[in-house]
DNA sequence: TTGCAATATATAAGAAGCTTATATATAAAA
DNA sequence: TTTTATATATAAGCTTCTTATATATTGCAA
């Protein structure tokens, strides 16, 4: 189990990178895939999840559809054309980020990232 | 420049993984070393850095050493025994949290991690 | 049929940690 | 002489997360 002190400044790229990924989801099926693709390592509680989901909905990144399911309200979250843009910078800064970290975690392999 | 919301949950580590990769640093050193073996691409601001050494400081995880450098004060930071064991752990812990940040955003390549 | 686990969303108080601005001081280079 | 680099540190304010709490349905097991 990952503490959440690590994954506290990627929580929000993670969301966008599911949600470019799979579409639209519901905020329960984004902690279960964040599980699912982490092995169990990381897991998403919902007072960091819907403060983060509300937030890029007053952003314009993404829109909301509420639907009905089981009698029960079902909100999915989804990308606007904004937020695909978004997303892509997102990426491309987490990826700088992971490679950074590599160097600095790992900065004897040396040749790997010549 | 990697934003700062990334860098947040992951500075302590970094600070820790320095200490024990080049013994004993001072504050400056470290804002230094990690904009080298990141290009730049990671910068650390003082109103953080120091907030962590010292916390760190407090709970017995590192110790200073002050020294006269040119008329100026220098305090060096270094593990303390225990620290070299925290060490260890939060290496572990930032590991595992970029194999699954890589399993996250980069979930296609299916092969390099199974 | 009663109770528990899983499903599902959301808010609020408090805590933690970072940003930005500020203060201080020396040495070297322009 | 002024700017840049070196060097450490604090504080107010802000953002963001944690933890607790509230609510409600479905399915399974005892």
């Amino acid at each position: 189990m990952i503490p959440s002190d690590l994954i506290k400044g990627s929580l929000k790229t993670i969301v966008l990178k599911l949600l470019e990924e799979n579409g639209r989801m519901y905020g329960y099926e984004i902690t279960r895939k964040v599980e699912e693709l982490t092995e169990g390592k990381i897991k998403l509680t919902y007072g960091a999840l819907y403060p983060v989901l509300h937030k890029l909905e007053s952003e314009g990144v993404l829109v909301t559809e509420s639907e009905n399911f089981n009698n029960r309200i079902r909100i999915y979250y989804l990308l606007t054309s904004h937020g695909h843009s978004v997303v892509a910078e997102k990426i491309k800064e987490l990826n700088e980020f992971i490679e950074s970290l590599q160097r600095i975690v790992d900065p004897k392999p040396g040749l790997s990232y010549a």
